[in-house]
DNA sequence: TTAAAATCTATCAAATCTGTAGACTAACCA
DNA sequence: TGGTTAGTCTACAGATTTGATAGATTTTAA
């Protein structure tokens, strides 16, 4: 399960990517709008900061806004910043590899080996789905919800 | 990542496919070939009897054993037992749903639909890999290694 | 130079994870 | 029947992570 962290960061940057090129954006305003408590969301932000995903600017007009295009940050990425590797198990991960301390040989460990075809299936998903296909797929939902309405009605 | 608890539990399911229809085995015994606490190892192998996958017998001649084939208990049911459910966010999980508290509209939240993507794949793999198949490949893996052994020498 | 807004430092409560200790119960065997 | 074996139950405790708050500081625009 991904932490609330994790959740406010996402929520935090498919809100800035609607934004897009639009300027700097209030951290204040985020936190009202999606409901994240204010001092939380700092952290978070500066963290996707420092990862190079959000840029800011201090002072009177500034805010935070996307380091680069909704097509070229992917949900992998983000997630990495916000919950650490997207693996399992650490002796699988390819952003962040480390021996399982617990296995022996780690060519013939089970876990592994299972563990290996579950993180290639997860990044397989997640670095290829960009913050612009999310608010495509948003937008799609939106649209098939609204049909039912107007049907029902 | 799953935790050590989970890492423990799958090595202790591993440990008993092994040596499937070959009596009771110690929680003393496999604490040790597995390197386990004991204490800890207890409360795990104990939940994985709650829940089914595993059966005992107390006193003397004692001990766990599967309380069925290996090919009928998948990975999936295990990590269920000791890691909770296997989807990332709990709106999208199939064997304990819950809403999530931060999420608006469902049919419409952008984390969701690619999560229950991420939920699909992952279980997809886990809930058709059997202690059986598991089993298999590491044999296969330690008979590659072996010949690569060999053919070092 | 003043106000706005991000940034940094420190702290904290609650939950979870990992592991330990000891009493209790069931089963076998002599 | 009594002793030994081995799983079961209850409780706890230290370490780490999670979620959140408070206040001081720095940068920038007007």
């Amino acid at each position: 399960m991904i932490s609330k962290k994790t959740k406010y960061g996402l929520k935090a940057l498919i809100y800035l990517a609607r934004q897009y090129e639009q300027g700097p954006i209030l951290i204040a305003d985020l936190a009202r709008d999606e409901n994240i408590p204010k001092k939380f969301l700092e952290a978070i932000l500066l963290a996707l900061k420092n990862s190079g995903i959000l840029q800011s600017r201090k002072g009177k007009g500034g805010g935070y806004y996307l380091g680069r295009s909704p097509r070229q940050i992917t949900m992998g990425q983000a997630i990495r910043v916000m919950e650490g590797p997207l693996a399992p198990v650490p002796c699988v991960s390819e952003s962040a590899y480390a021996k399982c301390t617990e296995c022996g040989n780690e060519n013939t460990c089970g876990i592994r080996l299972v563990m290996k075809d579950v993180r290639d299936a997860i990044a397989q998903i997640l670095d290829n789905t960009t913050l612009a296909d999310v608010l495509e797929r948003i937008d799609h939902a939106e649209q098939s919800e609204k049909n039912v309405i107007d049907f029902c009605i």
